[in-house]
DNA sequence: TCCATTATTATAATCATTACAATTTTCAGA
DNA sequence: TCTGAAAATTGTAATGATTATAATAATGGA
């Protein structure tokens, strides 16, 4: 595992105290962009710290959530996934293989918050907006 | 409960046979534009059609999506939803009170599919996008 | 009416997530 | 360096929505 002491110091400067286990999940997330969910990270890391507990790996990525250094992702799926990509971007979910993507923004292109705002009824404040995506990836679309 | 026929007559143009449980359901979900979850619409019909079992509510429900008439919503919540109105419209969370608004379109002011065609990478094709809103309803930002 | 198909039902199983309580680790202060 | 309180980690049990299963009931055409 590389630039660990990186990794370190994100949790530190989320004012999150980076135990082994953090930092090692933390490093798992930013080295595997893949959206993993917990299961993935557990058996991911298990092998290398033979102690860690499944319950450690929830409490964490939901402290990390919470600290706003990595997001989750629900896409009509059973389970949590997890994203340590924290610049505005949306999900693309593959409707064949299943796999999620992440999809950037062209800041041009895309409908801005205002576009939104417009919408909502008197009296309604808006403070979140999520928009995912589904289709066929490159792969499956052949 | 009234208009029964109607319900009767959207089922059968949807090629479901209108047993008394499925118009039941479809009726409920008509009446109570709330975004029920199966437990309420069970607890809401089982009084009057006491042998009514849980099952079949969810046998209904996920029947009725399949055919169409009716779609799920799932907003960072543990349960699913149910919403007979199908024309587009997006899904409000407030974050206080936990209730969910249809939010419709303003076609003028909205976003267009195009604009997230645009963004897609080559290869990529776009079949379905879902937007979320989330903030204060009227009631929770006074 | 009879029979095959379809619908309904009750119960059990699944599975992600959370609750809980015990143990271990950390770190500031003596 | 030692000590003890606070924080973190752990394993197990509980929760709760959803699905699977298999038996029973209802339906509709021949």
């Amino acid at each position: 595992m590389q630039m660990t002491k990186q990794y370190h110091n994100t949790l530190q400067d989320a004012g999150i105290r980076p135990s082994i286990q953090r930092t090692a999940i933390y490093g798992y997330l930013c080295e595997h962009p893949v959206h993993p969910d917990v299961e993935t990270v557990y058996d991911a890391l298990n092998p290398i710290y033979p102690t860690l507990s499944k319950t450690t790996v929830y409490n964490t990525l939901k402290l990390f959530e919470e600290k706003h250094i990595v997001q989750s992702i629900k896409i009509e799926d059973d389970k949590l996934r997890f994203d340590a990509e924290m610049r505005n971007h949306y999900h693309f979910k593959c409707t064949k293989c299943g796999k999620i993507f992440d999809i950037f923004l062209d800041v041009d292109k895309v409908p801005s918050e205002a576009s939104y705002t417009g919408i909502m009824p008197q009296g309604f404040s808006l403070s979140k907006i999520q928009t995912n995506l589904w289709g066929l990836c490159k792969d499956c679309s052949k």
